[in-house]
DNA sequence: TGTAAAGATGCACATTTATGCATATATTTG
DNA sequence: CAAATATATGCATAAATGTGCATCTTTACA
């Protein structure tokens, strides 16, 4: 059994690094009012669209955009339960994805940069 | 000396989570061609923006104010050597800002999530 | 000293995105 | 079965954002 069969390039670990972004995660994270959804979600746990945009000034429907989108990207898991749409934190997911990234990005400054690069 | 002074609230560890939480660095993160000029330059080190343009389709002036929103939201640091504006990563704070919002992502997940919430 | 090069910035324009209203669908309840 | 409730979706609109061109400033170089 061998110990170690690879030595990563610097290409193949920016290759990584590219494979770990999700630009629309990352756009997702972006906008507070999501964020604003994020917290009640953290505060409450597993609600329903109306529940949630009784704390925002949204419409109804827009907040419901929001909720879809964020389940999309991996953050929030939802459940159908007669007519109400419960949403609550996939924090595996969520969690895994913004750690798998931060690896990524470690690894290929540490690896790929020079040493002039982030000097300061 | 005391062991423990306070435990935390929720809401105290909510607003931790608000506070390392900042948009515009996640907005950043959230454009493609930001990550595009990230790669430059953990692939090539400390780059003045031409070099960084070259290997782009947009304009200089976009590539410009890109750089200058990276550096804005600290993910680059830059120096201006006679007529040439150099940026590199600014690796410290960049894993920093990035860290500090997944330790307060997962203080809140565990401490204000009750079980029903993150099950699936 | 005049010309070229590097970058910053004002401006216009195109694309994306957030928002709200009206309406459709599904489900509960009287 | 009719009315009410919860959500989804089409559509129009406003705001934010990315882009490129023209131009200005600063610095290098012939």
């Amino acid at each position: 059994m061998e110990i170690q069969t690879h030595i990563k390039t610097r290409d193949e670990i920016l290759k990584e690094f590219s494979d770990a972004y999700d630009a629309r995660f990352f756009k997702t994270l972006g906008e507070p009012v999501r964020i604003q959804i994020l917290s009640y979600l953290m505060k409450n746990g597993r609600s329903d669209i109306a529940s949630i945009t009784e704390n925002m000034p949204q419409d109804r429907s827009v907040v419901s955009r929001h909720l879809n989108q964020m389940q999309e990207v991996g953050m929030l898991c939802c459940e159908k339960e007669t007519r109400h749409m419960y949403y609550s934190i996939n924090a595996q997911a969520f969690i895994d994805k913004l750690e798998k990234f931060l690896t990524q990005i470690k690894k290929s400054i540490s690896v790929c940069c020079p040493p002039d690069c982030c000097s300061k």
